[in-house]
RNA sequence: GGGAGUUUAGCUCAGCUGGUUCAGAGCAUCUGCCUUACAAGCAGAGGGUCGGCGGUUCGAACCCGUCAACUCCCACCA
C-alpha cells in the first residue's frame, strides 16, 4: 500500500484510541504483576481542558504508559471533581439566563438543575482526555458526588465529629459576597490594590465630666482608614501606650462620625505607631485584627453588613447600599461635614475570592472547623523523613512551614451543591452529628427527650470541595466504605502523583493527612509537581488574559502526538514552563521526519538480497553501532525517568531518532540508487525503528502505534509490547563510531570550506597507526563524504586538503583548484588553538601541588591531552610546510 | 517582615560528585544545497567575561561569603 506524504494524525487518532479501548488495555485488575498507580488530580466537573490540564495529564499519561510497558499492572483512575461554589455558580448563572433566580427556588428544586446542568456539561473533560490520549481505566471512572463517595465523605465528617476533631465555632472567616459563602484561608487570593487612605476626625468627649479634658488640647483625634464606610462598626479606637501624643486621651472617649456613637481610647501594642496617624479604629466586625483587639478588651461587636455585602440597619445610614457605593457616599458626606481632612494613595494588598474575584469581606460567622493539630503530625512526619517523596524537594521546606503553623480548616460552605453537612438542630439550637433524621433524634432524645422527628432541621450547609477530594486515593478504591477489598489492597498505596504546587496544601497535604488517619498509611509514594505554564511573555495562562489557547483546536491542528510534544519538549523538571505554539510545530515536524524516515524504510522492503543472517564476512559496522546506541540511550532514559527529568528524556528520545537514527544510521545502510538492501541489516533496521517507536510511545503514542503496525503486518500493539532488557553496551563500537562521525563532519567541512560541491567526488587517503579500526568503517566513511576511493597511506600526499581528526591525518585530493590560502588559514587557526590549549596543559602539570593533590587518573588525563596536543602540533606544523 | 527559587549564546533551558577539548542542546541567525525518505528537509558555520565582587582550592559555571536584579510562597500596618 501506497503510504500519505504526511502522517494523518486526525485518523490515527481515532482508530487507535477506538482500537485500544476496544481491547480493554486501560483497565487493570488486581494480579501477581506489581501495581503502578495514579488517581487523576480530579478536574472540575465544569472543567474545560486548558494548557495546565494537557501539562498535567501527559505527564502522568507518561508514567503510566511506561509502567505498563515495564511489565507493571498500571492503573490510572478518572474522575472528577464536583467543585461546590465553581459548578453552583455555573448553575446560578444558567438558571439566570433562564429568568430564575436562585432564591425562588428550593434546595431539592435547585439541586435537580444542577444534576441535570451536571449530566450534560459534566465530564466533557474526561472525553478531552481521551482526544489527549490518556489511557485511563474509564470503567473506574469516579465522582466525588457518586452516591457511595458522597456516603463515605459524610461518615468521615461524623467519625471525626465523633473524635473531637471536628467543632462549629463562630469566627472570622473570609467571606465571599458574591458567592454568599466561607471561604478558607487558600481560597483567598491577596493582590496588590490601589487604594486611599482617609483621615478622618472622631471628635472627643469633652462634655462628660468625669473625663474632662484640658482646652488646650485640639478637640479631635485623626484616624487614617481605607474602610470609611465600616466607622458605623467602630466601637473603640486604639493608640500604643507609649504613644506620647495620645497619652493624655487614654480612658478617654470619642465620637464616631455621622453617627455619633461613644466609643472608648484604648491602648494597646498591636498599634504601629509610625503608620497613619497612629491611632487606630477598631471595628471587631469586619476586620481580623480588630476582631482579635475586640476580644481582648471585651469590646461591643457591631456587625454592619448584610451576607450580599450591603449594609444592614445597623449601620443606622445608607442601609441597603452596596459597601464600595457606600464608602463613595460616606466619603462626599464626610466631606461635606468636614469630617475629611484629608485623603492619600495608598496600595495595599486586598484579599479576593479564589472563584468569583469578589473582594473578599471578613465575617464573623458561626461555621465548622477541623482541629488539624490533631491529625497533621503523621503528615508532617512522612514528608520530613522522604517517606513520600517530593519532586523537586524543595517543595518539602514549603511543606514543612505549613505543617508546622497549620491553622484549623473551615469546612462549611453556605451552597447547596456538595456534601450537606449531617447535622441536625433542635429548636432549641442543641445539635446532634448523624447520618439521618432518626439517628439524630435519638442521640438528641437522650439528653432532652422532647423533640419529634419533625421539630429537627438539617445544617443547610454544604461541605469544602476539598473536604471530599482529600478522601480520592483511596476512596476511588472504595477504600473507606468497605476497607481491606482486593482493589484498595493492591492498589493503594498509589505511586506518584502529579499535581501543580498550587494546590499543596488544598489537596496533596490534606491526602497525606487523610491518608494516615483512615488508611494508616500514605496514600502515594512520591508527588511530582509540575510547574505553571505560562505564555511566551512569562504571564501565568488565565482565562482573563486570554493567552489559554484552545487545546482541542490544538489538536485538531498539529494532532494529539505533536501538542504532547510541545508542552513537554518546553517543560523543564520542576520549572515553570514558557509555552508557545511553535513548540507544536516541532512537534509536527518531528512527526513528519519519522514518517518520511518509515517512506524510506518501506521503501527497502521489497529490495532485500542476501540471506537473513549475515556470513561471516558480512558485519555490517552500522547495526552494531546502532544496537549498541540504543542500549547507551535506554540507560540514559531510564536515570531520566527514575528523577522525573521527562523534558530531558524526550530530547534524549528525539536526538537519538533525528540524529542518531535518520541522519547517521539509515544514511550508512542506505543501498546506492536502486540497489537491493542485505536482508539482515533490514530487518535489524525495523527491530531498530520498532525499539524507538517503543521508546517514543509512552510520549507520542498514536504516532509510535500507527508506524509500529506499518513497518510489519502484526497482531499485537506496541502499548502493551514490553521493553526488552537492556543489554551490556560494548564501549569500543561506540567509540568507533564518535570518531566516525567525526571524520565525516571535518571532511564534510574541509569540502565546504574548499568550495566543492556535493556531487564533486574526491579521493580520500588516510595516513593512521590504526587501520584495522578504518577498514570497518571504510565503505560507510566513502559514501558519506562522496569519495570515489579510500587508501591508506604512509607519507603526506601533495596537493591535497589536509584534515586533521583525533591523532589521523587525511588527505583530500581533487580535481578542483584549491584555495590554499583559505586551508593554511584554517590550519593556522587550529595550530594557534592546539598551542593555547598546549600550555595550559603543561602549567597545569608543572604545577607541583596539583601533581601532588590531584588523583591519579585526572593526572594520567592531563599526560595524555598533552601527549595528543603534542602530536597534532607536530602533524599540522608538517601539513602547513607543504602548503 | 519571614522563607524559597532564579540569573549560563539573541530566546528557552541542560550542565548531576569541583577535574576529559567543559562552556553544551533546542529554537533563532548566517552560508551552501530542490542529493532518488523528508525544503516541515540536508550539509556546514558563527555566537557566551557562566549576574557583579571577594574567598576556599593545585583546579570553580559548580563550594562559601557578599551585593544586585527578577520570580514565587507565607505573614501582614488600619
Amino acid at each position: 500500500m501506497e503510504l500519505s506524504k504526511n502522517f494523518d494524525h486526525a485518523t490515527a487518532e481515532q482508530k487507535w484510541y477506538q482500537h485500544w479501548m476496544d481491547k480493554n488495555y486501560f483497565h487493570s485488575e488486581p494480579d501477581e504483576r506489581e501495581p503502578y498507580t495514579i488517581v487523576i488530580p480530579p478536574p472540575n466537573v465544569t472543567g474545560v481542558l486548558h494548557m495546565g490540564h494537557c501539562l498535567n495529564n501527559t505527564i502522568q499519561d507518561i508514567l503510566i504508559r511506561r509502567a505498563r510497558m515495564q511489565g507493571k499492572n498500571a492503573c490510572w483512575v478518572p474522575g472528577t471533581d464536583h467543585a461546590s461554589i465553581a459548578t453552583e455558580a455555573k448553575v446560578v448563572q444558567m438558571l439566570r439566563e433562564r429568568g430564575i433566580a436562585k432564591s425562588s427556588l428550593s434546595r431539592e428544586d435547585f439541586l435537580k438543575y444542577a444534576w441535570e446542568w451536571k449530566e450534560k456539561y459534566g465530564g466533557i473533560i474526561l472525553q478531552q482526555l481521551k482526544k489527549m490520549g490518556c489511557s485511563l481505566d474509564w470503567e473506574r471512572t469516579s465522582f466525588t458526588m457518586d452516591p457511595g463517595y458522597y456516603e463515605s465523605v459524610i461518615n468521615v465528617f461524623i467519625d471525626l465529629f465523633n473524635k473531637g476533631y471536628i467543632y462549629r465555632g463562630k469566627r472570622m472567616i473570609h467571606w465571599d459576597v458574591k458567592a454568599k459563602t466561607a471561604l478558607s484561608d487558600e481560597e483567598v487570593i491577596r493582590k496588590e490594590t490601589q487604594q486611599k487612605l482617609y483621615y478622618l476626625k472622631y471628635f472627643l468627649d469633652r462634655e462628660s465630666p468625669s473625663h474632662a479634658l484640658p482646652l488646650t488640647t485640639p478637640d479631635y483625634i485623626t484616624i487614617a482608614t481605607v474602610r470609611p464606610e465600616t466607622i458605623m462598626g467602630d466601637t473603640a479606637i486604639c493608640v500604643h501606650p507609649d504613644d506620647d501624643r495620645y497619652k493624655h486621651l487614654h480612658g478617654k472617649f470619642a465620637f464616631v462620625p455621622l453617627i455619633n456613637r461613644r466609643i472608648p481610647i484604648i491602648t494597646d501594642e498591636y498599634v504601629t505607631m509610625e503608620f497613619g496617624t497612629g491611632a487606630l479604629k477598631v471595628t471587631p466586625a469586619h476586620d481580623m485584627n480588630d476582631n482579635q483587639l475586640g476580644q481582648k478588651h471585651n469590646l461591643e461587636v457591631v456587625d454592619i453588613f448584610n451576607e450580599d455585602g450591603t449594609l444592614n440597619e445597623a449601620a443606622q445610614i445608607h442601609i441597603g447600599e452596596d459597601r464600595f457605593e457606600a464608602r463613595k457616599n460616606i466619603v462626599r458626606e464626610l466631606e461635606e461635614k468636614a469630617f475629611l481632612l484629608k485623603t492619600e494613595d495608598y496600595t495595599s494588598e486586598v484579599g479576593y475570592s479564589e472563584r468569583t474575584d469578589a473582594v473578599v469581606e471578613p465575617r464573623l460567622s458561626l461555621q465548622w472547623w477541623v482541629d488539624m493539630k490533631k491529625i497533621s503530625g503523621p503528615a508532617l512526619h512522612a514528608v520530613a523523613d522522604d517517606e513520600i517523596k517530593f519532586y523537586p524537594a524543595k517543595f518539602k521546606n514549603l511543606y514543612r512551614h505549613w505543617m508546622e503553623n497549620i491553622k484549623d480548616w473551615c469546612i462549611s460552605r453556605q451552597l447547596w451543591w456538595g456534601h450537606r453537612i449531617p447535622a441536625w438542630y433542635a429548636p432549641d439550637g442543641s445539635f446532634a452529628v448523624a447520618v439521618t433524621k432518626e439517628e439524630a433524634l435519638q442521640k438528641l432524645t437522650m439528653d432532652h427527650g422532647r423533640w419529634t422527628i419533625d421539630d429537627l432541621k438539617q445544617d443547610e450547609d454544604c461541605l469544602d470541595t476539598w473536604f471530599s477530594s482529600w478522601l480520592w486515593p483511596f476512596e476511588v478504591f472504595k477504600g473507606y466504605s468497605d476497607p481491606g477489598n482486593k482493589d484498595v489492597n493492591y492498589y493503594y498505596p498509589t505511586n506518584t502523583v502529579v499535581t501543580a504546587p498550587e494546590i499543596i496544601f488544598f489537596w496533596v497535604a490534606r491526602m497525606i493527612m487523610a491518608g494516615f488517619e483512615y488508611k494508616g498509611e500514605k496514600p502515594f509514594n512520591e508527588v511530582y509537581f509540575t510547574g505553571i505554564v505560562r505564555d511566551k511573555q512569562g504571564r501565568k495562562m488565565s482565562k482573563s488574559l486570554g493567552n489559554s489557547p484552545d487545546l482541542l483546536a490544538l489538536i485538531d491542528k498539529y494532532g494529539a502526538d505533536a501538542t504532547r510534544f510541545g508542552i513537554m519538549i518546553s517543560s523543564p523538571a520542576g520549572n515553570d514552563l514558557l509555552w508557545d505554539e511553535s513548540s507544536n510545530e516541532q512537534g509536527l515536524f518531528f512527526n513528519n521526519k519519522i514518517w518520511n524516515a518509515l517512506k524510506l524504510v518501506k521503501m527497502w522492503e521489497g529490495r532485500q538480497s542476501g540471506a537473513l543472517s549475515p556470513g561471516p564476512g558480512e558485519k555490517n559496522f552500522a547495526t552494531a553501532w546502532f544496537a549498541n546506541r540504543l542500549n547507551e540511550a535506554r540507560l540514559e532514559l531510564d536515570t531520566q525517568f527514575k528523577e522525573f527529568r521527562l523534558s530531558e528524556a524526550l530530547k534524549t528520545i528525539y536526538s537519538l531518532i533525528w540524529d542518531d537514527f535518520c541522519s547517521w544510521y539509515l544514511e550508512w545502510v542506505k543501498p546506492g540508487f536502486e540497489q537491493p538492501i542485505h536482508k539482515s541489516v533490514y530487518e535489524k533496521t525495523v527491530g531498530f525503528f520498532e525499539e524507538l517507536m517503543q521508546l517514543l510511545h509512552p510520549f507520542m503514542p498514536f504516532i509510535t502505534e500507527d508506524i509500529y503496525h506499518q513497518l510489519k503486518e502484526r497482531a499485537d500493539d506496541i502499548t502493551v509490547k514490553q521493553l526488552g532488557v537492556i543489554k551490556p553496551v560494548d564501549k569500543a563500537v561506540l567509540t568507533n563510531a564518535i570518531l566516525l562521525k567525526e571524520v565525516i563532519t571535518a571532511i564534510r567541512d574541509a569540502r565546504v570550506k574548499n568550495q566543492l560541491k556535493p556531487k564533486d567526488t574526491i579521493k580520500l587517503h588516510i595516513l593512521t597507526d590504526n587501520n584495522e579500526t578504518y577498514k570497518s568503517i571504510e565503505s560507510i566513511l566513502l559514501k558519506q563524504v562522496n569519495a570515489e576511493s579510500v587508501s591508506y597511506t604512509s607519507t603526506t600526499v601533495a596537493n591535497s586538503i589536509t584534515v586533521v581528526v583525533q591523532k589521523d591525518k587525511f588527505f583530500i585530493e581533487t580535481t578542483t583548484v584549491l584555495d590554499t590560502a583559505s586551508q593554511k588559514e584554517q590550519l593556522q587557526k587550529d595550530l594557534d588553538y592546539l598551542k593555547g590549549f598546549l600550555v595550559s596543559v603543561e602549567k597545569k602539570l608543572g604545577n607541583e601541588r596539583f601533581v601532588q593533590n590531584a588523583k591519579p587518573d585526572i593526572i594520567e588525563i592531563e599526560r595524555k591531552k598533552k601527549a595528543d596536543a603534542e602530536e597534532k602540533i607536530k602533524m599540522i606544523e608538517e601539513s602547513l610546510s607543504f602548503l
